[in-house]
DNA sequence: CGGCGCATGTAACAAGTTACATGATTTG
DNA sequence: CAAATCATGTAACTTGTTACATGCGCCG
């Protein structure tokens, strides 16, 4: 369980609102820990209670409906005995290995439209992740805290790059044969 | 909404008993849609129920009480349709990255021992996928349906391959300062 | 015939998703 | 002040997880 731990994180990086939570899990953390505004409300509500984090005074009183909050060293201290626990590494569950696999037996009629389609996304996305590098890990500037997110970032597009190449081999080998499937039940 | 594909998708390979499925659902198919056996049987009994899967009478019908399913037409017209269907990529959602980037934050102390472990497991994954592809896919017997397979197979393996490599690299960069880490706040 | 393992399930819960609700603030 | 939008939150549902329950057959 780590959308409290993804938040603790982020809260440490930045105190911020529920909404401006949501917004970084849309970029930054949601690249690897996505979340809704929803799931964000009802965690804070959670750390709130268990003294993990604590609501700050505003710093412009006045105006005043947007919740910030903060890391209390409970919270602090749970993330850091989370960093170094053992977890065992979620199996794959990727839907579209899974339908090639059906398409191995029902046909791949259609599939190729889908395989372009993703390769288009995962290109975008790598596209992205380059240009964030570019713009935040320029030369060497390499204290520890930028090296480890500079590790996170390479992980993303080392992954994307993968993605874009299996998508071309597997765009080619659908469309060879993709078109005629052999249906054993044609009428159905 | 994957499973019932998933569970279709098995089916076709092979009838087979709810235990027989979970099994599979433990190599094979669960190397990119894991299951446990209660999903599983839930889902069989949906399946069943919506008219795509059928209890089949049994060959040794004395001793009687494992349940064999066969997939209907309607349930492979219900797959063919669904590997045509649009889905976008799920978003990354990886738990060691997560830790990474609370590592850059509260310290990477004892992270460095995970990611040795991760880096034994993901190893022996890759081995264990390597001699799946020698034992399955000699030579080049390339019919259609053993070329998607394969197209699966490799997705593993570049996966596999790449976590080999990033944590090595992580490794070594968290090794070389994960230890000493800057807690700003000592005592608590 | 008593215990072990096989096979199928139920129940309770946790996490994630989708749709909707409420109040406050700005803007025309 | 009406409408749009910001910000927070509820409710209902689906999916996935964990723990337990039941009946059967085999084996010592």
């Amino acid at each position: 369980m780590s959308l409290p731990h993804a938040i603790l994180t982020a809260l440490l990086e930045k105190p911020s609102s529920g909404l401006e939570l949501t917004r970084r899990f849309d970029r930054s953390i949601g690249y690897f820990w996505s979340a809704t505004h929803q799931q964000i409300y009802r965690e804070l509500g959670r750390l709130e209670e268990t003294g993990q984090i604590r609501e700050l005074p505003h710093e412009a009183p006045a105006r005043g409906r947007r919740k910030e909050y903060e890391v209390l060293p409970a919270g602090r201290a749970e993330l850091a005995a989370w960093v170094a626990e053992e977890h065992d590494p979620k199996p794959v569950r990727d839907a579209l290995l899974l339908r090639l696999r059906a398409a191995a037996v029902v046909g791949a009629a259609g599939l190729d439209v889908e395989l372009r389609r993703h390769l288009g996304l995962h290109r975008a996305q790598l596209e992205e992740y380059r240009q964030i590098e570019q713009r935040d890990f320029p030369a060497d500037r390499a204290d520890r805290e930028n090296r480890l997110q500079h590790l996170v970032l390479q992980a993303g597009i080392s992954l994307e790059s993968f993605w874009v190449q299996w998508l071309t081999e597997a765009a080619a080998v659908v469309a060879a044969d993709g078109g005629p499937e052999p249906d054993p039940r044609p009428g159905a």
